[in-house]
DNA sequence: GTTCCCCTGCGG
DNA sequence: CCGCAGGGGAAC
């Protein structure tokens, strides 16, 4: 799912949902690539603690805790954090989903996905990190341990200049496309704004780097300010997985121009919207309007 | 720089 | 059956 704007729609939604809340009980899935830090580890660690603040660095979501350590958080391709009053069709599978009438609310019950559960001690809800394809992370710092995913981090997509893209892209000849995607470049940045941000600034996502000018660069930054900045707005793109931690839906979906268009036309000059693939994502891209 | 891999599910 | 999917890291 998430890049930076539905990183930042669940940072923005979770933490009321954390805050101050006393941890009582931990249940996790087993031992996987999931976890960074041991389940075992964690099931020990939290109890006891409270969250005091959440934040983001690139994809990445910290919850501080008040002993000083620091649970670090990636959503993966298919994570989804929220609390346990969310009802969505998002949280069940399709199967499940199709013996249900349209209009059932059903409650969400922990499933084999569901890899980590935060108990509290007060009457709220719990709070769930449900992950189908693991490639999310969960990570226990101690006080004041750093971590070489977060150290490695360039400067936050929605502060990025065209300055920083134009010497970052100079030394580079693969494509700049690829170069968005490069997270010790500018972090928060995926498939889909990547995409969107070149579309609006009429730029190939093959071109080389060191071909952009500097007032591409420059119109780079601001078309990637301006997609990641409404996405938020929209309550970011909820393509197959995502929900907010309410289980809200978000809408950018329905804006995008040129991401999963492939073969519709362009809405600018009606050409057929094109795929290719780049850093083995797909890539979707007007070959008229961007050159 | 590319290429392959991690993992699960969906849709053609 | 096959290819595809908002991610990222390690190995060539």
């Amino acid at each position: 799912m998430p890049e930076l704007p539905e990183v930042e729609i669940t940072r923005r939604r979770i933490e009321p949902l954390l805050l101050e809340r006393q941890i009582a009980r931990v249940k996790t899935t087993r031992d996987s690539y999931f976890f960074l830090t041991k389940p075992k580890t964690l099931r020990r660690a939290l109890p006891g603690r409270r969250v005091t603040a959440v934040t983001r660095q690139g994809k990445y979501l910290i919850a501080d805790l008040d002993n000083g350590q620091r649970l670090l958080l990636h959503l993966g391709m298919t994570g989804q954090f929220f609390g346990a009053g969310a009802t969505s069709v998002r949280l069940l599978s399709s199967t499940q989903r199709a013996a249900l009438s349209p209009e059932t609310q059903v409650k969400f019950e922990p499933d084999e996905h569901t890899h980590l559960q935060l108990w509290f001690d007060d009457a709220g809800p719990a709070v769930f990190f449900r992950d189908v394809r693991k490639f999310g992370k969960v990570r226990l710092l101690k006080c004041n341990e750093s971590d070489p995913r977060l150290d490695r981090l360039g400067i936050d997509a929605l502060k990025v200049s065209g300055e920083d893209l134009f010497r970052a892209s100079k030394p580079r000849k693969a494509a700049i496309k690829n170069l968005l995607l490069d997270q010790s470049v500018c972090a928060g940045i995926g498939n889909i704004y990547a995409d969107e941000a070149l579309f609006i600034s009429g730029v190939r996502p093959t071109r080389r780097a060191f071909r952009m000018t500097r007032s591409e660069c420059n119109q780079l930054a601001t078309n990637l300010q301006r997609v990641l900045s409404r996405s938020i707005e929209t309550g970011g793109a909820s393509i197959s997985d995502f929900v907010g931690p309410d289980g809200e839906d978000g809408h950018y979906q329905d804006e995008t121009q040129v991401y999963g268009r492939t073969g519709k036309p362009c809405h600018h000059c009606a050409t057929t919207i094109r795929r290719t693939v780049l850093a083995q994502r797909g890539t979707h891209y007007c070959p008229s309007c961007q050159r």
